[in-house]
Parts: structure tokens; sequence; C-alpha cells
DNA sequence: TCGTAACGGTTGATTTTGCAACTATCAAGA
DNA sequence: TCTTGATAGTTGCAAAATCAACCGTTACGA
């Protein structure tokens, strides 16, 4: 059967199982607490965090399509946890910007990630974790300027469908 | 506005935004070659890897809700990419097998997915993947052994016997 | 040998997503 | 000024994921 591939030594195979583990248990708190989803845990994080910023600049540093982010921010501000400030030299982009409520849940919400990070930190003692991080960074360095862009072709028939344009 | 914690080093948030990134662009090839989705290729490359299972065991294996894999194995059957086998000592199971033309294609694809390994291998580097690799190890185990916790199935299951590597 | 609980798997309804097309704005030329 | 082409963000719709209820079957204790 198995020839010489090696499904459970497959790197996406194993990362994605790694996240789903890691991150379905973080969500099950704040979904428990908050009921909110995950796309607006991360855009409330990315405004909790680093302050003011525009849906793009979620976007980008989230990797969310701006689609999910446009629909977090839906539904933060209609939470009253942050508000839209429009910018005065360019009437497209907003500025978003979390409001007392929004930064209290925020702040709230920081601890319980501590804390969930001091679980794992503890799960994985400390030689795992250092090596996961750094495997993290060697990974996200390679796919972010070793490759430039995120367009997909590298071998493999294209059989290109939609598109032009 | 950071406090202390800090969201771009907050584990869950960096092991889902890897796996996006290197799952999405495998992801691309599969589908432009044979218009299958991700649980399509899950199931498939179950099949191919581990031989001959029921649907639950596929299910265990990669982690996706039943519903899913029995979405899944549907389409692979209506491609003809495999057969169902009843089990004579119950009935409510059936065993899944790859048919010629699914092995083919799992073949394939296989090769496919080791080139996009060997290709990131080569990104990462050595001593890169090594620690990657060691990272998600001790991450499997904690998470696994660790706390006994599984997925939020309604119909949970004892324990699946990972026999897993 | 019932009755009940659990299991393997499927289906339909609901929610969430991703894509494409759209609005509105800005920027740079000709 | 009038085009043409980006850009920020939203929305409609179809595909996909999740949830709950379901069917037929099996396991097991009273």
């Amino acid at each position: 059967m198995s020839e010489d591939f090696d499904l459970g030594a497959f790197l996406p195979y194993r990362l994605n199982r790694a996240a789903e583990l890691v991150s379905l248990r973080f969500a099950a708190q704040y979904r428990a607490r908050y009921q909110m989803t995950r796309p607006e845990w991360r855009a409330l994080a990315a405004l909790g965090f680093h302050g003011r910023m525009t849906a793009t600049e979620i976007g980008a540093h989230s990797t969310m399509h701006k689609t999910k982010v446009s629909r977090a921010v839906k539904a933060l501000e209609t939470r009253r946890w942050l508000r839209r400030i429009e910018d005065r030299n360019d009437r497209r982009t907003e500025h978003l910007e979390l409001t007392a409520l929004g930064l209290r849940s925020y702040r709230d919400l920081a601890k319980m990630a501590q804390d969930y990070e001091g679980e794992l930190a503890s799960l994985l003692g400390a030689g795992g974790l250092k090596q996961l991080e750094r495997g993290l960074t060697a990974l996200e360095d390679a796919m972010l300027s070793g490759t430039g862009d995120r367009q997909p072709n590298s071998q493999s028939k294209p059989v290109a469908k939609h598109g032009e344009r």
C-alpha cells in the first residue's frame, strides 16, 4: 500500500491537524464566553493589540480575506466594541478603533489567551515549545519571502478555470 | 495598547496561519488537476495510504467530521475511485477500498504531495524542517495524551485508536 | 426476548465561507 | 477636464462546513 509517501508525516496534514487541535480548544472558550466567531476574535485581537488600524491592515495581518474582515468588523460594530473613523484625506478608507467596551473585552480575552498559552507551554515543555516556535519561524520566513507572493503555481498542469480580467 | 500579550507570538494564531499557507498552496494543485475538494483528497489519501478502512476510521484519522467524510466518500464513489464493501458481521459498517482507477489517481497525487514536500523541505532547510517536525511531534503528543479531551462531537468515541506515528 | 442505549452512516436545514461583481473614491495622464 | 485604472470596502450568491435529527442495526442488561 504505502509505497514511499508517508501521509502521517506529510507536513500540510500535520500542520492542519495541529492547528485544529490547538485553536479549537481556545475557540471553544471565547465562543462560550462571548458568543464570538473566530474572525471576530481575530479582528478584535488585531485591533486590541495594534491599536487603530484599517480593515485592509487587519486582513493583511491576520491573513483573512477582506470579506471576512468586513463582516467581522460589522459584527463588532453592532456590539459596540469598535467604531469607525473616517479618514480626512481619503474617504475610501476607514480607521477602526476599539471602544472602551471593546477594549475591556479584548483585555479579558487576551488574559484568557495568555492563560491558554501558558497551559500549552507547560504541556509542551520548554524544549518542545522552543522547537515548534523556531520551526514556525523558519516556515513563515520560507513561505513569505521564499517565493514572494501567494499564488500557487509551481508545477502541475493548470486547468485554469475562472480568472480572466 | 499591547500590555504583555503578544498576538504575533500566539501559538494558535501562528499555527493557523502556517497551516493555511502551507496547505492552500497544495490544495490549489489538486483542485486544478482533479477538481477535488480538500475532504476528498484527505479521504483518498487515507485510503490510498492505509488501504481498506471504514468511514469512521477515516474520520478519526484525519480529524474530519463524519458528515464531511460521508460526503467525500460519496463523491469519490461517484467518480468510481472507491467501492463499498459490506461487513458480514456488522451490517452497519462498510469497508471502503480504492478501485484501480482511484489507486491510480492516488499515486499521481501522492507523487505531487512528495514533490511539494520536497519543495517545502528545500525552502525550510534541513534545520528548520527538523525543528518544525520535532515541535509538531511534541505538540501532538501533548495534545492527544496530555489531556484526554477530544473534539466537540455529539457522539464522541472512546479515544480513537491512533496507531499513528 | 424484550427494551433501551449506542453505533455507523446519511440527509436536510442552517450558518459560514469565498468568489465575483459592485459602489465609491482617488490618482495620473492626455 | 475627461478618461482609465487602481484601491477600500460591501454585498449577492453559490459552494462548503456544521448541526441536528434521522434510519437501520447491534449490544446488552433486566
